[in-house]
RNA sequence: GGGAGCUUAGCUCAGCUGGGAGAGCAUCUGCCUUACAAGCAGAGGGUCACAGGUUCGAGCCCUGUAGUUCCCACCA
């Protein structure tokens, strides 16, 4: 059982092995227990393209600290890992792999593509798994998950199918983003904004019924192609002759009409608008308000449209498939097949040619990019599938305003509301192969489609048995909505669901609430009638050392493999959760891991102390029925803490449950209380046992406390010392107990210790070398306290001998007040009359100032009326205390004079 | 344009429902005291961004201002 402490502290030698030690023992494994309360957190899914940063790190300390605690405090603590297919992102590695070798996805068709993908995924798809076992993630890798796999599947169709039947999904033409680059169609979420230097092009188009030229200004001139209309406002003044004229199009000489829109705004720019309804989503929109054509000038790869786009076009129309909104394709003549950038250039010069380009001006604007790519992104009119929003968003936004699920910290529920209160519908569709494919059936001979879990015998609508699968695949984002529920057997009524679900907390950044929080709320309450989870815990992310963003390009990554691998998983855990709070970003310095795996080495160090004492002596782990009064205090000290950290835990605090671990280890156990037994453990018989007893039992507590913050160390060292059960993981978690509690003798304890750092303090002031001893007076109306910490002093004051009293009268000594003592040390020669009369008259000033604002406060019957009884009595007492130690002083005074 | 956060010691940050400002690092002093020099014992250092207000009492609540960061929306 015992086993050797190593000298020091190095967590590499021993954190792979405990996780081993763990995983043997199925301790990380949940089960529905009905003795049990469930708890439950289902953790983020990375993607399997993804390698450990230092935001997993965050997310997954934050995770593990929980469902530990909450382990050890008696709850059926489920952490169901898994992972995300993520299919812009895996689909993008695959194909770019497949580019190296120089073939194309069309080369290898689609069946062939996936099996190439599910062999990376075999592959890869377990690396970003395997890194997080290093940082000791006690998740029950027996019911890990992947968003593609069977069961996930299954819920996927089926909530497609609900959502199809019930009118909530539907398909259509619309505006969509659109990225050249993946070739496929994004949500609104999936479009992330960044400024870019650009123009105004200052374009004149000229009035076919009055040969006047309108100015209008475009950031995009390769859009004009596509002008179907120019917009004016109807209560514009400068343009009223104009309604009901037309404009000549440039380049094209196409007569396009002028129309009034309130999307024209009077106040910008000349008044005038171009509108592409087929490549601007305001312009789509006037489009559907003025009933104008769709023109389509680029192809969904970036280029402009040629007469092959157009013949394709011809041949839809001519079979009769043309779908609502459908846009028209342009042949664009001599700029069909270049990219826009080239046709940009190209259409200016032509335009500057012909004298209709009248300015270019600089402008930076706002340009949506992808978020997997950053290319830009082209507003398109496609066919696509999308969600309704308005009913799910409705019941979404109603359960966390009703409190069924809150954030931590709650200012993100604005962030929730803002969103999901002008949510628009969500574009689902993907044209991507890898992902769940769209259960949607198209007929061969009537077109109808039919929407069905598995591939239908025959068209529902006329009978016809050729059927063909709709090609799109869904966005990740859907699959990850079900989450929560579908990884706990949903659609099933399983054991686990029942038990689990709703599940408790759901730990993720702030930057992912759109994304995924939104989706997951409104997904469950939609299919499950449940809210999803509790409560959602929001942490910020983690910069570099000058507060930046951790970027590949900017290299300030800090990768938390090397971390580990330099510092131990433990002071990575602790660096994460130390002196944060929730929803704050994290800063990450090479100064404060090292201060973290200090503290792992402190503890290190008083557990290889505690093994000195206790190995030889055949100790028990468990109080002695004797406790001195410093027994007494550490105990006192350490039921209050586990209280308090308890109570911090409850409500996500978890900076400064660490933070009173700490104190309570280093400051209060290593510091005080370890220093106060030496003398004890040299001594012989019962005493000195009940101080090993108490010693090991307070050093066990801590182990417990910190074990959630500190898996690894904890669970090392308490391998080594007397211990029931298998491991500190299911041991239970300290809190308060009343047997615990002994208020009098902690006050005793605080008085001599406040003694002692009083005597300290001057000793060091006057430069008194440690080995050089003098002999304590102290006049206390407390005289059996300080008799019975008499070795104390000596001990840790450097006295020779202590003599307790009511009083002294002695001469040329120093003088030290403390709340409860007048301490004289008779250091004669070192004694400097006049220093030290100078240092009491200071004293004595900061004194009568302190007394004077508790007398104020007093005096003051506003205070004294209204201010609660016990914070009165609080300054009463203060004041009382002032006055003796003032009256203390100005003995001490009077006698040096 | 809308919203949110931040501003506290030289640096990085805590500060729970309002009741005498804290930590780590850095600086300075003294110590190898039988776990740990990655240590021990001490010290210095703050108009809590600014201006008002509420209150017996404000770092904390309210209003405004400035600086800063972020999110959303818009941008012909």
């Amino acid at each position: 059982m015992a086993q050797e402490m190593a000298k020091s502290y190095d967590p590499s030698s021993f954190e792979d092995r405990i996780y081993d030690f763990w995983m043997k023992g199925n301790y990380f494994h949940a089960e529905a227990d009905p003795d049990k309360k469930p708890y439950t957190i289902v953790m983020p899914p990375p993607n399997i393209t993804g390698q450990l940063h230092i935001g997993h790190a965050l997310d997954e300390t934050l995770q593990d600290i929980l469902i530990r605690w909450k382990r050890m405090s008696g709850y059926s603590a489920l952490w169901l890992p898994g992972t995300d297919h993520a299919s812009i992102a895996t689909e993008a590695k695959i194909v770019e792999a497949m580019r190296r070798e120089g073939i194309s996805k069309d080369d290898l068709g689609r069946e062939k593509f996936l099996e190439r993908a599910w062999e990376w995924k075999r592959e890869y798809g377990g690396r970003i798994t395997r890194q997080l076992r290093k940082l000791g993630v006690s998740c029950d890798w027996e019911r890990e998950r992947f968003t593609m796999d069977e069961g996930c599947s299954d819920a996927v169709k089926e909530v497609f199918v609900k959502l199809y039947e019930d009118g909530k999904i539907y398909r259509g033409n619309r505006m969509v983003n659109w990225c050249p680059h993946c070739n496929t169609s994004i949500s609104d979420a999936e479009v992330e904004y960044e400024e870019q230097a650009g123009h105004f092009w200052h374009i004149l188009y000229q009035v076919k019924e009055t040969g006047e030229m309108l100015e209008i200004a475009t950031t995009r001139p390769e859009t004009m192609l596509g002008d179907t209309a120019v917009a004016i406002n109807k209560d514009d003044e400068r343009y009223k002759h104009l309604h009901g004229c037309h404009v000549i199009l440039p380049l094209l000489n196409k007569e396009i009409p002028i129309v009034c829109d309130e999307h024209a705004d009077m106040e910008k720019g000349t008044g005038v608008v171009k509108i592409t309804p087929a490549h601007d989503p305001n312009d789509y929109e006037v489009g559907q308000r003025c009933d104008l054509p769709i023109v389509r000038v680029f192809t969904y790869d970036g280029y402009m449209t040629g007469a092959e786009d157009v013949a394709a076009y011809e041949e839809l129309k001519a079979k009769g498939n043309l779908a609502e909104n459908e846009p028209e394709v342009l042949d664009c003549g001599k700029y069909a097949g270049m990219d826009t950038m080239t046709a940009r250039k190209a259409i200016v010069a032509d335009l500057e040619a012909l004298g209709q380009l009248k300015a270019v001006k600089d402008h930076t604007h706002d340009v949506g990019t992808c978020y997997r790519c950053h290319t830009t992104i082209e507003p398109m009119v496609s066919k696509q599938w999308f969600v309704r929003m308005e009913p799910l968003a409705k019941p979404a936004i109603k359960a966390v305003r009703d409190g069924d699920t809150r954030f931590i910290p709650p200012r993100f529920d604005k962030v929730y509301f803002n969103w999901m209160e002008n949510i628009k519908d969500w574009c689902i569709s993907r044209q991507l192969w890898w992902g769940h494919r769209i259960p949607a059936y198209y007929c061969d001979a009537c077109g109808d489609v039919t929407v069905a879990k598995e591939k239908p015998e025959k068209c529902c609508h006329c009978g016809c048995t050729d059927l063909t699968q709709d090609e799109d695949t869904l966005d990740t984002w859907f699959s990850s909505a079900l989450w929560p529920f579908s990884t706990l057997g949903w659609p099933k009524d399983t054991e686990e669901l029942k038990y689990f679900y709703p599940t408790s907390t759901l730990v993720t950044g702030y930057d992912i609430i759109f994304f995924w929080v939104a989706r997951m709320i409104f997904s469950a309450l939609e299919q499950t009638g449940q809210v999803p989870f509790d409560t959602v815990f929001i942490h910020g992310i983690v910069r570099d050392e000058q507060g930046r963003k951790m970027s590949k390009s900017l290299g300030n990554g800090v990768d938390p493999l090397e971390v580990i691998e330099k510092y131990g998983a433990d002071a990575l855990r602790f660096l994460l959760v130390t002196g944060n709070s929730p929803g704050n970003d994290i800063r990450y310095s090479e100064k404060r891991i090292e201060a973290c795996s200090g503290f792992a080495n402190k503890l290190w160090n008083a557990a290889r102390y505690v093994h000195m004492n206790i190995d030889d002596y055949n100790v028990k782990n468990e109080l002695p029925a004797a406790l001195t009064t410093e027994d007494k205090w550490i105990l006192s000290t350490l039921n209050t803490v586990a209280k308090e950290v308890n109570e911090n835990l409850e409500k996500f605090e978890l900076g400064i449950a660490v933070q009173k671990v700490y104190e309570f280890t280093w400051d209060c156990y290593c510091d005080w209380y370890i220093e106060l037994t030496k003398a004890r453990l040299h001594s012989e018989g019962e005493d000195a046992q009940n101080a090993r007893q108490v010693l090991l039992y307070v050093l066990d507590r801590i182990l417990r406390l910190l074990h959630p913050f500190m898996p690894y160390i904890t669970e090392e060292i308490w391998q080594t010392i007397p211990h029931d059960g298998e491991t500190v993981m299911l041991s239970e978690y300290p809190h308060w107990h009343d047997e615990l509690d002994f208020p009098e003798a902690a006050a005793e304890m605080q008085r001599i210790m406040d003694a002692i750092r009083a005597i300290r303090n001057r000793r060091s002031e006057m430069n008194v070398p440690p080995s050089r001893k003098a002999k304590v007076y102290v006049a206390t109306k407390f005289p059996r306290t300080f008799e019975d910490g008499k070795a104390f002093i000596i001990k840790l004051a450097a006295a020779t001998d202590v003599a307790v009293a009511d009083s002294f009268d002695i001469e040329g000594a120093v003088t030290i007040v403390t709340a409860d003592a007048k301490i004289y040390i008779p250091l004669d020669e070192l004694v400097d009359k006049e220093a030290e009369l100078k240092r009491l008259n200071k004293e004595l000033e900061q004194l009568q100032k302190r007394l004077a604002q508790s007398e104020g406060k007093l005096k003051n019957q506003g205070f004294v009326s209204k201010a609660p009884a016990a914070v009165v009595e609080g300054v009463r007492n203060q004041a009382a205390k002032e006055r003796e130690q003032i009256a203390l002083i100005e003995a001490a005074i009077a006698a040096l004079q």
